[in-house]
DNA sequence: ATTTATCGGGCGCGCTCCGAA
DNA sequence: ATTCGGAGCGCGCCCGATAAA
């Protein structure tokens, strides 16, 4: 009893209230007040009003520990997120966020740089917050590695994995994007098309450049040697030095990388469009204003997000996923970066 | 009893595994097993052997739920991010969270959409989960309001936030940014300049408005009409319709706007540098190679995202910050936007 | 006997669930 | 029809126990 006085008085230097402060304060049991927390039925309106002036009183909110250890339940989501700056991967991070906020879980975000180690402790650090399903942005090879060691029972998506198949995924269309490209090129009577494809550790990068081949060798088209870069326009900049004199037109696997193909190709004196047109990919919402205004195959990275989570969550609840992989259709988006031959 | 065995048999549909059931197995007590967990001295090795033995063999991982409802600390600190896909948010973030991390925090991240509801919807989220500090990224006004209604002994620091100064706050200087970029347009010899701004209803647009403008009036130069725009390229393009005869040059609020704006300007058939110089800020990864690159006010995010990181951890542990508001120095960039009048 | 190293038992954190009043 | 008491989730801490010196 005497413990309990000086707790009391040590309570000044505010110690959160718990459930049993609120009760008393009410004037009922710990046990009303969590029926009336969680919503259960059966309590007297009078008492019910009396919990929650106290509880607006006493500013309570409830230690979501406590109750996570006697539920075992976190409702806890960990998201593997890249730590780029990149459009991509950010857009997606968002409408994941969103996603599974609003399917009633707590999204875990973890930003990663990539590499082997560093996704590892992520993954530690999301498996310690005993999370109950993981959604993994993962562009990357050693990201998808890495998933693989990883304990049986707790549910997986993956993103933007090209057709990677261990884990469920969603993703963009890459071979549809890479036609899309393509043939709008042909279209223009393009026949010296070269590739600038983005690194291959990136699993999307690899399909993207393999469709682009596979689609131009179906078409005939004689393959000039393949540049790559890694994503960014400065490695965009120092591909166009070594862009073919065969070819009219460069597809690029990104946006940015096009930018700076532009950017060097200009200044090589080579005019785009008219000298050689260049497709990009993703639509970065910069590509609309850069000059000339960048043809490019759009992709909804938020609706890839959604996507992934509704699997996610749909497994996760026992609902059967309509799909267990999601491929999300891109569009190509014409602008005057790409012209007739 | 009889509960306990139907528990064990249960427990076949893999209960994770607790302290216990590695003490059972090493043969020692469960105080043993956290001492060794929380690295404490006076254990004989050979015990510590067979204690880490047991815990690898069954993966163990400690619960993190019960740890923080015993210590009732959570080691977390919420991160509050406007859910852009800006490069200057996100860069900020990843460092924050990087920060938080190499701090022995867990970062608890929440990507907020820029309104009161989803800010607080946020802020209670992340209050719900026990966090002990809080770093906002805060542009918004918006966000800054919800901040003051929070409870008291929760340590903020905000990013971003112009000169506000309720909370503790990191950002870049704002002022001599603009400086930078005013001076620079007058050491080419322009006395015609405008204005592109960001939205009032971010702080940081605010103060660097008033900035340049600031700068403009101590040299004399007579005041063009302030163009606004809502940080997008698409804005800075529609700005661009509105460019003052007068004007021989324009500073913009960021890059993107810079890089509308720069896009309309050709439309208008007005040439950037030769008839218009434009300066931008924020020197996003784009704008080295947009046509032509853009001159521009180099901020270093992620330092910001830092300092404020340490600032708050300091503060949270009790050492005293060096200083309660610290600004990042910003550096102008020039490369072709920009050119003699 | 008195110290020093090593270990174990019991209590309680705040909550939910179960059975009883 | 409402409400209450008690048990226990997994862990850390306080204190006491044991063996070693």
């Amino acid at each position: 009893m005497a413990s309990r006085i000086v707790c009391a008085v040590t309570d000044a230097t505010r110690r959160a209230p718990s459930m049993y402060d609120v009760a008393a304060r009410a004037g009922v049991s710990h046990q009303t007040v969590s029926r009336v927390l969680n919503g259960f039925a059966g309590i007297r309106p009078e008492t019910r009003d009396r919990v929650e002036t106290a509880i607006a009183d006493l500013g309570y909110r409830p230690n979501k520990a406590a109750r996570a250890l006697v539920t075992s339940r976190t409702r806890a989501i960990g998201v593997l997120a890249p730590a780029t700056t990149d459009f991509g991967p950010t857009s997606s991070l968002h409408a994941i966020e969103r996603a599974v906020r609003d399917a009633g879980y707590h999204p875990l975000i973890t930003s990663t740089p990539v590499e082997a180690e560093a996704v590892r402790a992520s993954l530690e650090f999301l498996l310690d917050q005993s999370i109950e399903a993981l959604v993994v942005i993962a562009p990357y090879r050693v990201v998808l590695d890495e998933l693989r060691d990883l304990h049986g029972d707790l549910p997986i998506v993956a993103l933007q994995t090209g057709e990677f198949s261990d884990v469920s995924a969603a993703g963009i269309d890459q071979v549809a994007g890479a036609r899309l490209a393509v043939r709008h090129l042909l279209d223009l009577g393009h026949r010296g098309i070269q590739q600038l494809a983005g690194p291959d550790a990136f699993i999307e990068a690899a399909v993207r450049r393999r469709a682009v081949d596979d689609e131009l060798h179906s078409h005939g088209i004689p393959k000039l040697p393949t540049l790559t870069g890694d994503w960014s326009a400065d490695s965009g900049y120092a591909a166009g030095a070594l862009v073919d004199n065969a070819a009219t037109a460069v597809v690029c696997g990104n946006d940015q990388m096009a930018l700076g193909l532009i950017h060097a190709l200009t200044d090589l004196g080579r005019r785009v469009p008219q000298g050689v047109s260049v497709v990009g990919f993703d639509d970065i919402p910069e590509s609309a204003h850069s000059l000339p205004p960048l043809t490019t195959v759009h992709q909804d990275f938020e609706e890839v997000g959604r996507r992934a989570v509704h699997a996610l969550v749909a497994r996760l609840e026992g609902r059967d996923a309509d799909d267990e992989s999601v491929a999300v259709t891109p569009e190509l988006v014409v602008r005057a970066s790409t012209a007739a031959v």
